[in-house]
DNA sequence: AATGAATGAGGTTTCATTCAT
DNA sequence: TATGAATGAAACCTCATTCAT
């Protein structure tokens, strides 16, 4: 059963959420998936390799959810706001996805350059939709990966903090937010 | 003396900067400050002591730095642009406390109570700059921390990814972000 | 197919002679043998059985090797000539067997007496030959295993560390050898 | 102390010698010596540096035995008694030296060229009988290394299988194997 | 008969902490 | 006060063996 490759990753995606890199043990992670410890090296080489793919299958399915419904030709405000309400719903329903990736972006251990390999790849539409609006001079003259920055990538920290319980977020300051993020962007 | 101190939160501080979390053992921290190991013991109590006073300290540091020639008197702007200027500054020149304090923002292992009453002490001139210009209607109409995040705190962030080296930035992008910061926590 | 049965022998051999009995692992074996790892089960009751059958396999192998074309009719010194080139060529064509050997008879674990019992059984002829020898006064008084030892087990280790590279014998050398080989049994 | 660098190496010999290199767990090693496991690892890198530190130590210390009263200024045959039985005695009340050793040269795990190095630095005055022998045609006309192995080392093959019963020696038998030694290498 | 996924005991190694000096 | 050798629990990983298919 190939589930038992989804229990490993969800489990280890689940303790580093609550627990941090640290707190993710082999052992625990079995414990939590429900196989033996040995188990776990059927499926993926070593500690390294499980964490990278932990990272990458949760990229997938994180820019697939940002990009649902999103239609092209539809106004930019438009598809601004899908874009947004998308990422602030995944978020939101995705406690350990967030939890994990904040973590992992903040990690000085990950090799930069797949990282960026991986970035381009999965969110190439994300990054095109912003290089288009700084075309049409609607945008701000900021690479678009800055430009996805301002608009989404603080959402991912305050849905954070937000989850962990540190802040209050309700659906007016929801969009209040989207509101400073879509004027972040811009331009004068 | 004292300055063994000060050379362990700083090893320990640079070891996490560059190696996580996972990566600052109480061995290197020693050997990095140059101290026997036991010697840590004598400063802090346990290994999760020093974590906490390695952020108390650079806590108060940065909170230093952010208020400084910050003016009350001044226009808004003026003192907006100051505080964004000095925390620019603040996390270009000092790698390590930057790099430190992004992954403790992102690790679940603290306690968020005791951060948050930290976080009141330290900046409460900060939150009481965004809070007067919420009052007088020229800010959004967010809770302080808030204002404070959509300004401040993606500074952080992003400076996090120039140094690590995955972002070019440069004076012109820099004169772009902070008319973004400004733009988003503006009232429309 | 009992061919299976011959390709796990095989591989085990060729493992133990290459890695040592350390790098031979059942999952490794399996592999080399180009089947799965329970099927070694099928014929080999554990591990330790599988060891044991290489073993003796072999031997059976290697006495045959011995003793072929060895004419008791013929003088005693043309025996020895056969039997010594025998085992030489024997040695020097097969490399795992070779190396296998040698670990083996270095290694602690296995049961004396049951090897002394495989010898006795698959060398018996080779004994008889130096017994005869030693009984017709041109051997040195000493028992039939010593002299068997003394004239060909040495050669044994000689083509070890030949096939390793740590020494290089060649035509010239190997006369020479078997003429102490000679020598060194002949009673003065 | 020092002390216990030498019980760790004494148990590591010790158990290679009766269980070979597989039973010889760091586990094994540290309840032997009497040690906790982490101590081990103060006095080597780890497993694989151990195992080079036993066979090193132990090289030097045979060395010095067999040279012990080997006087070149005596005649040829009076130095080739002395050294074969400093080996034989070394061999006879070393068990786990003899036993350790055995393995080692038959296990194909070791880098073959640090090991030659080793040999001629420990083994040089050997050596160098033996060449001597060579060059004033007492002795065949075969590398050093050779004449050297048909002299001392099987016999310490003969030990070993003497320390493990299988076989039985006696006073009479060493001499007739001392002589035996002596001729092999004889010029005819 | 054959497979190979699964198991978990046991291997090597690291590391926070203690304590005699 | 400062040291660093020593500890042993716990981390990661391997491997002989079993068993459902």
């Amino acid at each position: 059963m190939t589930n038992k490759r989804e229990r490993i990753l969800n489990a280890a995606e689940h303790l580093i959420a609550n627990r941090g890199f640290q707190g993710m043990s082999m052992h625990l992670v079995a414990q939590e998936a429900e196989v033996a410890t040995g188990t776990i090296y059927r499926y993926f080489k070593d500690k390294e390799s499980l964490l990278r793919c932990v990272h990458e299958e949760r990229l997938q399915e994180v820019s697939q959810a940002l990009l649902k419904n999103v239609d092209t030709q539809t106004p930019c405000y438009e598809q601004f706001r899908v874009l947004w309400q998308n990422c602030l719903h995944y978020l939101l329903s995705n406690a350990d996805c967030l939890l994990y990736r904040v973590q992992y972006e903040a990690s000085p251990l990950f090799n930069r350059e797949e990282e960026e390999r991986m970035d381009e790849r999965y969110f190439k539409p994300v990054f095109e939709f912003f290089e288009r609006g700084r075309e049409t001079g609607l945008f701000r003259d900021l690479p678009a990966q800055l430009l996805g920055f301002l608009a989404l990538e603080n959402l991912m920290l305050l849905t954070q903090k937000h989850t962990r319980g540190c802040i209050q977020l309700n659906d007016a300051i929801f969009d209040e937010l989207m509101d400073a993020a879509w004027n972040a962007i811009l331009k004068r």
